[in-house]
DNA sequence: CTCGTGACGGTAT
DNA sequence: TATACCGCCACGA
């Protein structure tokens, strides 16, 4: 085991990402919190915006603060993930808001 | 090397 | 209670 080069800030970030559980979604800041990064939320969503389509990283599951897909209302992004969220079984709010008090993943 | 940008968050008002 | 502003760091040109 050994060489282990030391993982980028973003290897770390889709690690968590991966760990999020189908149904459930997590803040920016609270990934940024679990990797080791308090309060670099915004390196977070960088990061996502990074991946591939077919890196297998689950980003969709990801969402600001607010509850809310970051995505403009119009972009093809914020529609796809909105459509994933909604088959994994995530609630929206008319506003298209998730009510993070009954999806939020716990750590 | 420097400057600006950005899938955000927290605090102040 | 909601809204506005600033700050955080990595990456690209």
């Amino acid at each position: 085991m050994s060489s282990t080069a030391p993982e980028s800030t973003y290897a770390k970030i889709y690690r968590v990402v991966m760990k999020i559980p189908e149904g459930k979604v997590a803040t920016y800041g609270q990934i940024a919190r679990i990797a080791g990064f308090p309060g670099r939320a915004r390196q977070v969503g960088y990061a996502l915006h990074a991946l591939p389509e077919n890196s297998g990283v689950p980003w969709f599951r990801v969402v600001n603060s607010k509850g809310e897909v970051s995505f403009p209302l119009n972009s093809e992004g914020y529609t796809m993930q909105l459509g994933i969220l909604e088959a994994e079984g995530i609630i929206f709010s008319p506003g298209g808001k998730i009510d993070l008090k009954k999806f939020q993943w716990k750590k």
